[in-house]
DNA sequence: TTGTGTTTTACGACCTCC
DNA sequence: GGAGGTCGTAAAACACAA
């Protein structure tokens, strides 16, 4: 497949499966909106899984999933059977080979752990309107309150995903900006959505990102800096190399400087 | 309450790769 | 030809000011 192609011709670019625990998706310290704590997911990054904690007592955000797709079902065909129904534990995460890169020399944690872990990054009620995750702040009510969150009109209709949903995919967009058939199957399988709706959600998340990018950009180009302070690309200018490493996310971009020495193509793992 | 601007899903068109 | 990429866009959801 084509991402196939696209991890291996970038793959220094998009160095596989690097998950620093330097993002912050090591130990979650971040929390759902409901009362219930974080289960610890991720006790570790090797260890790291996509699991809903399957003894546990399903967490309070499960609850504002949004229907059984049977109207996509009808649509696109029978997707993924939800994991609702089906408590295998579904496990993805780096490959059991795979080394965590370490967390690269710098300044402070890094910024997804800030955005995504930093005990109260967005949470407090008197924080600025619009935060990079502000998603995360906002009511399950605005998902879950009418029920299935799906709203629609005569000919269209757009649900709104859930915070843990959202909280997935941003997890593992993180982890890779190009997620693979496996890992998109098995994400579909555990948030309840389809294959397509995980394949959009990530295609509008890196054009997202690329807007970001551009308008930090312009910004950038308004306010010149001095030549010794000169920053380097952050967003999508073109290189000779291909993307610039900066683009695929300014938060974490200095991560990413550190490629994997092993890009792993999970279609070929067991 | 309403108007406005932004963000979030979803799709179509077109392209590339296998 | 199929799958998935970007790009552009539509429309719902949402936040905020007036």
């Amino acid at each position: 497949m084509y991402v196939g192609y696209v991890l291996d011709k970038d793959s220094p670019v998009y160095p596989g499966p690097a998950r620093p625990s330097s993002l912050g998706l090591g130990p979650p310290t971040y929390a759902p909106p409901g009362p219930a704590p974080a289960p610890p997911q991720y006790p570790d990054f090797a260890g790291y899984t996509h699991v809903e904690p399957a003894p546990a007592p399903p967490p309070t955000w499960a609850a504002p999933f949004p229907a059984p797709k049977d109207d996509w079902a009808a649509a696109y065909g029978p997707g993924p059977a939800a994991s609702a129904a089906s408590p295998a534990p579904l496990t993805f995460g780096p490959p059991p080979d795979f080394s965590p890169v370490p967390a690269p020399p710098g300044p402070g944690p890094g910024i997804l752990a800030q955005s995504l872990g930093a005990p109260g990054a967005p949470s407090s009620p008197g924080a600025p309107r619009r935060t990079p995750y502000e998603w995360m702040r906002r009511s399950v009510a605005a998902a879950g309150g009418g029920g299935s969150g799906k709203t629609r009109t005569k000919d269209k209709y757009r649900v709104v995903y859930t915070d843990h949903q959202r909280l997935e995919l941003e997890k593992e967009f993180h982890y890779s900006r190009y997620i693979t058939i496996r890992r998109k199957s098995e994400l579909a399988a555990n948030l309840g959505l389809t294959e397509r709706q995980v394949k959009i959600w990530f295609q509008n998340r890196r054009a997202k990102e690329r807007k970001v990018n551009k308008k930090k950009q312009q910004q950038q180009q308004q306010q010149p800096l001095p030549p010794t302070q000169l920053p380097l690309p952050l967003d999508g200018t073109p290189t000779p190399s291909g993307p610039p490493l900066g683009s695929l996310c300014p938060t974490n971009a200095g991560l990413l400087g550190t490629p994997s020495p092993v890009p792993v193509k999970e279609e070929f793992l067991p």
